[in-house]
DNA sequence: ACATGACCCTGTGAGC
DNA sequence: TGCTCACAGGGTCATG
């Protein structure tokens, strides 16, 4: 679900309840999600502070004390509830790890799909921590999206354009919304060969990506189905989309630059849904 | 090395 | 009302 907008806007909502504090219980009421939990993620969460909280690509990222990083991914469902201390405790389904810190705020991970991961490492080896090693372009980082790196991180693949952006061995972050999104304003066909993508157009999608993503933060991420904040806001960039979901309807771009009416259409890549305007995203 | 498809799981909404 | 089906924001394997 949670693309790197609404996952930003989940771990800034975390940690002014986490950073600096002690985790005094820790309930795990399950032994997995995608993968098993740690043996020992209780006893290792439960009394130790944490030190700052932070993102890369999906993952939310916690240092603590005495040198371990918890791990958090998201999934497709992953959800973060904090309740406030003293507030009512809701019943809710799927809550599959709880926390409560020494000021007695209660954060609970919630996912229905399980298609998340919680996990522990090292904090010194971050580098060579298998999730993280691998990973592509951070879009959001100062320098560190340029047509350059992008031309590298694409390659000679041949693989359609929109596979390649989702793929966070390139590049971080995006997901099937926001590579949706990019390629729209770059009026980039998404089955392109990734590796012939023109110079101009990799300019375009450099400055685009951190574009989109940047009002998607600020908007709070984008609310499909039940995503929330961790005040239980709905994000707001849904109603900013320009093609995804909107199979049938008129292209945006097309009747603001007079051309020629055309439809969104949605075609399957790879088995995911791709929405693209056939006439302004050219081949 | 690379690309594709199956798979992990539950929930929801559309259509009958 | 209740059923079946398609589909959903992601990542990892096995296979070719």
């Amino acid at each position: 679900m949670p693309e790197l907008p609404e996952v930003e806007t989940i771990m800034q909502g975390m940690r002014p309840a986490l950073e600096q504090r002690f985790l005094q219980k820790v309930q795990v009421n399950r032994p997995d999600l995608r993968r098993p939990f740690p043996a020992h993620l209780k006893e290792t969460l439960t009394q130790r502070r944490i030190i700052k909280l932070y993102r890369r690509a999906k993952y939310i990222l916690a240092d603590l004390e005495g040198g371990w990083t918890l791990l958090i991914h998201l999934g497709m469902s992953g959800r973060i509830f904090i309740d406030p201390p003293g507030h009512p405790i809701e019943e809710r389904r799927h809550e599959h790890v709880v926390m409560i810190t020494d000021e007695h705020t209660r954060l609970a991970l919630v996912d229905p799909r399980r298609f998340g991961m919680v996990d522990l490492f090292r904090t010194e080896e971050a580098a060579h921590y298998p999730p993280l090693a691998s990973l592509g372009i951070e879009p959001l980082d100062d320098g560190a999206l340029t047509p350059e790196h992008l031309k590298h991180a694409l390659g000679k693949s041949l693989t359609p354009i929109k596979n390649a952006l989702l793929d966070q061995k390139r590049i971080v972050g995006l997901g099937n919304i926001y590579v949706c999104e990019a390629l729209f304003r770059a009026s980039i066909h998404p089955a392109r060969p990734a590796t012939q993508l023109t110079n101009k157009e990799r300019e375009r999608l450099c400055m685009i990506i951190p574009e989109i993503l940047h009002e998607a933060i600020k908007a709070g991420g984008s609310t499909l189905r039940d995503y929330v904040t961790t005040d239980g806001e709905k994000g707001t960039f849904q109603t900013m989309h320009q093609v995804y979901g909107r199979e049938g309807e008129e292209c945006i771009f097309c009747a603001q630059h007079h051309k020629k009416t055309a439809l969104i259409m949605r075609i399957t890549q790879s088995g995911r849904s791709t929405f693209f305007c056939p006439q302004h995203q050219r081949k």
